[in-house]
DNA sequence: CATAATATCGGACACCGTGTTGACTTTCTC
DNA sequence: GAGAAAGTCAACACGGTGTCCGATATTATG
């Protein structure tokens, strides 16, 4: 309804287009990491990019509207991920879920660290928020009955908390193994006050 | 060095100026519920307040320098706060500090409410962790002497954390009393994963 | 390879918010 | 009440915005 084409991949984008996205992409996040996402112009962004202004507004609304797309990008291709493990059995897919959402973030380190930066994007933590929140419930089930108040308290202290473990590591470089990251992550959230609600 | 004038309360404001100001704050707060402060214009702040748009490059460069100044507004009232307790025996200071800080976020509510939105402000969420970070180093003396990786996350999970504990809590409406956060959000930090370091 | 489709370019345009300035009026301080 | 400071109002040049156009370059397809 929103996206009035069909949904994104209707076949394959033109090879053109595939080159002036990634190039702009690539000067948006070069851009982001000296400044704030608002002084950000779209005649700068395209200069950077060396394009001209005009084919900018041939996919994005604005800058805002063009970050927003990126992250629409990102998060589909997460849900792709993760909802691969949806026939899993509970403990294998939990291990699973968590190791796939750090190798995620790994592979998004660049746009993840600017968007988890003192300028970032506020928008981006919350989505990146509901995920983990989706996967948590879906992994520890039994979570939902509890429904008094200093469970939604401890809930929300976990799932932010992994999302500073996730800006430490992308700040760090992703130096840890996926894997071993993961296995922390679950380690905190069961410690953090999830695990005997 | 930044702000010319010695430092913000020279002696007191023009009742005026602190009319101006006060306007222009609410204007924002409400503009800011809204939209996300990159759409926020000078001319429908100064609309919305009621005055000339002359006097608000008065007292601020633009809309991302007054939300700074005001951030920065915040924190400094927070910090006079937060010193007075710099001379008390360890165990009532960490207490008083943490009622403390929850009695501010509530004094400040529809702001901290409105930078910790998906529109919010990163940087707002990030000074606000380095308040934390820094009061837990002054409470837990003994924190500091863990180097290794892992103290690292963990650290960042319940700093995060604090941070979810607080969104949740102005997003309603600071229902619970400061004391009771206070208290929770001590319980959080000792079971996060800090308490056996 | 030839052709049609489509993406990009280069330049133009009106529009609007920006930031600043000068002369004035109002309000505050002492 | 007098002088100082703050706010108003109108005007200005500037620059980015968003949207066109025709011309050109690149791609996908048969």
């Amino acid at each position: 309804m929103e996206t009035a084409e069909k949904n994104e991949p209707e076949k394959k984008e033109d090879r053109r287009v595939r080159r002036t996205k990634k190039l702009l992409t690539q000067a948006l996040t070069e851009l982001l990491q000296k400044k704030q996402i608002n002084e950000i112009t779209v005649k700068e962004l395209t200069d950077l990019a060396d394009m001209n202004r005009g084919t900018f507004y041939l996919y994005y609304k604005d800058v805002f509207d063009m970050l927003e797309k990126i992250e629409d990008s990102m998060f589909e291709t997460l849900d792709t991920i993760l909802s691969l493990h949806k026939h899993e059995d509970a403990a294998a897919r939990t291990k699973a879920i968590l190791i796939d959402l750090f190798r995620f973030i790994e592979d998004n380190q660049e746009m993840c660290r600017v968007l988890l930066s003192p300028h970032g994007d506020m928008n981006f933590l919350h989505r990146l928020n509901e995920v983990v929140r989706e996967k948590c419930l879906q992994a520890w089930p039994g979570l939902r009955k509890a429904d008094d108040v200093s469970f939604e308290y401890h809930y929300n202290f976990v799932i932010f908390g992994c999302g500073g473990v996730i800006r430490a590591w992308v700040n760090r470089n992703c130096r840890e193994p996926a894997e071993q990251m993961a296995e922390l992550a679950d380690l905190m959230i069961r410690r953090g006050g999830l695990a005997d609600v």
